[in-house]
DNA sequence: GCAAAAAGATATCAGCCGATACGTTTTTGA
DNA sequence: TCAAAAACGTATCGGCTGATATCTTTTTGC
């Protein structure tokens, strides 16, 4: 039969044989939307890229906007687990001291593992690309994508500008900036294509991608007033 | 006969009608397009839009492409004409006192409009649009758009940042600068939705735009180092 | 080992897409 | 006024898309 619930599994322990190509479907999926958006990608493409048939694809997930959810979940997943270590890291430093100084230090931190996220890392070049789009325009998976990564991540930033401001800054002043902050990452994320070519860079790895990161904190400092 | 040449109009003095038409099809391609980009857009819909028939699309444009290609070479002018003023007065601010103060002011003058583009007005929302999802995903526009339009605007930005800045900046790092700065205005362009949701804003224009732009204001003064 | 459930494959459907062959009406210059 | 060019409309084509009805094979629990 049918289980097109894609969900609350896990833990059975029965049938495992298919969970490899539920996976190889999701990743494939997670690729193509990213680069190519929900109508852009076609469900053929993706069930050829997993090795799979057309009807496996309504079978696992019951239809390409059940995939397209799925993707959005496995993103979250995804992004908890590569920002967790990160986050906990800020949270411990300011919870050990509590001064604008720390406050800066490990706002740095979690902007250094987001701009990692987005310039690097080639795996997470896909669900960048699907998150950004989703952000842009609002689909399906807007609410996932709003609630479980962007309204947290925003509000840490923008608490963190707030502690290492001190008192000199409103809580939406601190969100705008906030925005601006991590929207100035995109220009190698999203416009990657452009800002390569413009700095007539081959990639964003390595010793670029550290040079771009001392720019960032630089405009940390800025943000957080410092000469 | 078929005329999908396209250009190399304007001045002939004959059979005006067909103008307007032309017209209609190219103000509702680049809504569609840059609201849905090339393959999210249908032909039909932008013919239905336009209240013309499907054949038209190709009567003046040669097809969906050559109607796309149109479309960037429209925003370019519009691009112009709409960025002309600022750009002149930025330039002549400069010519007549090339301090790092002027150069300052003249790069506010310089953003301000671009972020005018970007946040309020509603007719640039399409093209906009249009631009950044080129600039993400390389199309056939691509190199058009990059040509005449990004890469002269972010030279004079990075041109300006490092007069401002004085001796204290390298080429490279001010393109980065350039880079950063411009694309921390697509949080209002681009993530516009996300933008507004988590700023709990119903809109982007009037006093917030304002308010935007003091913040902005602050960070070109911290890239160009002030206090 | 054997019924049952899961997993996978084949074939096909209706719908929309971009394109265009072809006919008709309108506008133009002389 | 009249032929030519331009502008517009109808009808339809082949191709691709997402979906699904139906059947076969594999894996599981007992």
């Amino acid at each position: 039969m049918s289980r097109s619930d894609g969900q609350a599994w896990e833990a059975a322990s029965g049938y495992r044989k298919g969970e490899a190509a539920r996976a190889r479907i999701l990743e494939a999926a997670l690729s193509a939307f990213g680069a190519n958006g929900f109508k852009g990608a076609t469900t053929r493409q993706i069930a050829e890229e997993a090795g799979v048939n057309l009807p496996a694809l309504k079978y696992y997930f019951g239809g390409k906007e059940g995939l397209y959810l799925a993707c959005a979940e496995e993103i979250v997943e995804r992004y908890r687990r590569q920002m967790l270590g990160p986050i906990l890291e800020a949270q411990a430093g300011l919870e050990a001291d509590g001064s604008p100084a720390q406050a800066r230090a490990s706002l740095k931190i979690v902007i250094a593992a987001l701009a990692d996220q987005m310039m690097e890392s080639r795996e997470a070049e896909a669900w960048t690309g699907f998150v950004l789009r989703e952000m842009a325009e609002p689909g399906p998976a807007f609410d996932i994508l709003y609630g479980q990564v962007w309204a947290p991540g925003l509000d840490l930033i923008a608490y963190l500008i707030g502690v290492a401001r001190g008192e000199g800054v409103s809580r939406k002043a601190a969100r705008i900036e906030a925005l601006l902050l991590v929207s100035s990452l995109s220009a190698f994320s999203t416009a990657r294509p452009m800002s390569l070519k413009y700095l007539a860079w081959p990639d964003a790895g390595g010793e670029r991608f550290a040079r771009v990161m001392r720019i960032v904190d630089e405009r940390i400092d800025g943000v957080t007033g410092r000469s």
